[in-house]
DNA sequence: CAGAATATCCAAAACGTTTTAAACTGGCAA
DNA sequence: TTGCCAGTTTAAAACGTTTTGGATATTCTG
């Protein structure tokens, strides 16, 4: 049904070597002959069959991505955004993308079933933890891998990651700034290697302006609505002393879940309570829509798909990984949803 | 590196043919040899080669999933959702998902591009348009496919689709019942079968009240939190003569754009204006949470993954199409965002 | 013009599997 | 003894490609 080599080779009285050659661009086939392949190629609207070349070459010119599957699949939005970017990217190079979704508890197994099909050329990692098994794992199999967002402070693997440091510094200065000292941060998952950085640069930041911030002004948790509300209504309760007068929050989602929040408490924005978010310019939820427009710090997900898909081609034709880390910087887009502190809350807590 | 067939041939002194054939059940080798090649599989943690078993097999286990790329991937939420229930599933049955984004202007290029790699079993399509090329691409290219949703109404294919007729009908029957007589339609995207369906509905439930409604009453887009708003600012602004009293919105997502338009223009729900949204039960914005909390007719797009994966594999395995159809019908959850008509709008546009 | 270099092509092996056709065992009946 | 049959096993072909190692013309060198 579908042409082959053979085919094309029959039609014009050659091997299947020499037609090979020809279409795979090697210099000792002479250029008529080339053409005359070309052509028949065209017309016999020819492909090369993928597993067939996997086969003979060990490249399939397919890559795996994986997704940890939670109970509300919110977490995975950036997942999805950066596979749809990839994806795209991927395609224009003929790679195509294999999806697979983590429904074990052990986060290593996916990798290991795709791994031992033998069928992929490479990986893309998403949200590492701090010691992310995956990434040992896959380090040891020898598989190449790009990560999108970086596990410890030594990588030795390809990654783009958007400094989450800054991210919270930049927030923090300006809320120091507006002179703002009880401060709280609504944080991503726990594990997570980017809320860990966040939490770093949170508390390093405030130790600069000679702040400090109970334990119960930090929470951790999935970064949708709900967590926001949740944390939100108890950190605006008073049952922890002092309520914050602002927060940073994980996500625009979980800003959301704070203005519910306040509203709830009868406080308003900014005026009562300041808030500002990271913005990772998902579509769903746009930060210039909140009412009052959402201050954030800003680094659109969507940008690092391609880069990422570089440096993961560049990786599988043998590129160094030490050459292929980038660290992105978040710019600060200031809006309504920050303020001056409100008189007579300036003092910390 | 990886343990083949011939590796555990040579370990125990067998031919490859019988070593394939000792792993794959066949009757007619002893019980004995049969016994040490699994055991020997075992203990060299053989896993057969995808590739070179479908080379000469035709099946590789793998399918393909093709998301059609808009500006913004919101479109795509139920997409994504279809995506991680499916492969979860289908990963029990060691069948793996190929991704590709559709960046062309031609929806039937990337199925073009993936069927000619000769190298996926079947399809899931999803979102399907009224008059589907897909479809009848794959369909003259003869290969396997389930669809969630369907496209037109005689489906020759197997698809697992909700009763969007009944969506529409339950959500007008409902208003009509609380007196509204003006009531507007925020639909999905123009072309999209289901929206077609909610149309339909929606025209025919009106009449079946005597009532009908203004082509401007009707708005089709995208169905996010800005379509909402813009088609509800418009609609409530009385530039379209008197405005609706109530609104069916095709996702929560437009729910809440309404909820915005109607703060915007000072009037509140459900006092001024009653609101309806389908709820496919995505984890971002959850109906309950909505102020008031919002009545919608509901049918989880998670529930659609299981029987839609079962259907993909019994339809590899030969199965008919027509056995392998099935419509799903919502139900009507009534929460705070519907009341009765205010007083003085009883009356129809 | 001999010999060598070059350009161009081909046959065959290889990748790891499944499957077809054939071959080898015993055991048993004739 | 011969022939046959069932129960096992194997060799080899096939899937479609890439690549190795020649082979055959053609051109160049002296």
């Amino acid at each position: 049904m579908r042409a082959t080599l053979k085919d094309i080779g029959a039609e014009l009285g050659l091997s299947v070597a020499t037609v090979s050659r020809a279409l795979n661009g090697f210099p000792e086939v002479n250029a008529k002959t080339r053409a005359a392949v070309e052509e028949a190629a065209e017309r016999l609207n020819y492909r090369p069959n993928r597993l067939a070349q996997k086969l003979v070459s060990g490249r399939s010119n397919m890559v795996g991505m994986v997704a940890r599957m939670t109970k509300d699949a919110a977490a995975d939005r950036g997942f999805v955004e950066i596979m749809l970017g990839l994806s795209a990217r991927l395609a224009e190079k003929d790679i195509d993308l294999v999806f697979q979704v983590d429904v074990d508890a052990d986060p290593v197994a996916p990798y290991r079933r795709l791994i031992a099909k033998n069928t992929l050329d490479g990986f893309i990692l998403n949200a590492p933890l701090i010691d992310d098994p995956r990434i040992a794992y896959l380090n040891e199999m020898g598989v190449p891998f790009v990560v999108h967002g970086r596990a410890g402070e030594t990588a030795d693997y390809p990654y783009y990651d958007i400094d989450n440091h800054a991210v919270s510094a930049r927030a923090v200065t300006l809320l120091a700034d507006l002179g703002h000292r009880r401060i709280a941060l609504a944080n991503g998952v726990a594990g997570d290697a980017y809320s860990r950085r966040r939490l770093i640069g949170f508390n390093q930041t405030l130790e600069r302006f000679g702040m400090a911030t109970p334990e119960v002004f930090v929470a951790h948790g999935t970064p949708n609505e709900d967590h926001g509300y949740t944390f939100g209504l108890a950190a605006l309760s008073g049952r922890f002393g002092a309520p914050p007068t602002a927060f940073l929050c994980s996500s625009t989602l979980v800003a959301a879940g704070l203005y519910r929040a306040a509203a709830d408490r009868g406080l308003t924005v900014p005026d009562d309570v300041s808030i500002i978010a990271h913005d990772d310019a998902m579509p769903a939820l746009r930060a210039i829509n909140f009412d009052p427009a959402l201050t954030v710090t800003r680094a659109p997900l969507r940008d690092a798909c391609v880069p990422l898909a570089d440096k993961l081609i560049r990786r599988l034709a043998g590129a160094e990984p030490k050459r292929l880390q980038t660290t992105f910087e978040p710019e600060l887009i200031i809006r309504r949803s920050t303020g001056p502190v409100k008189q007579g809350e300036e003092d910390p807590w």
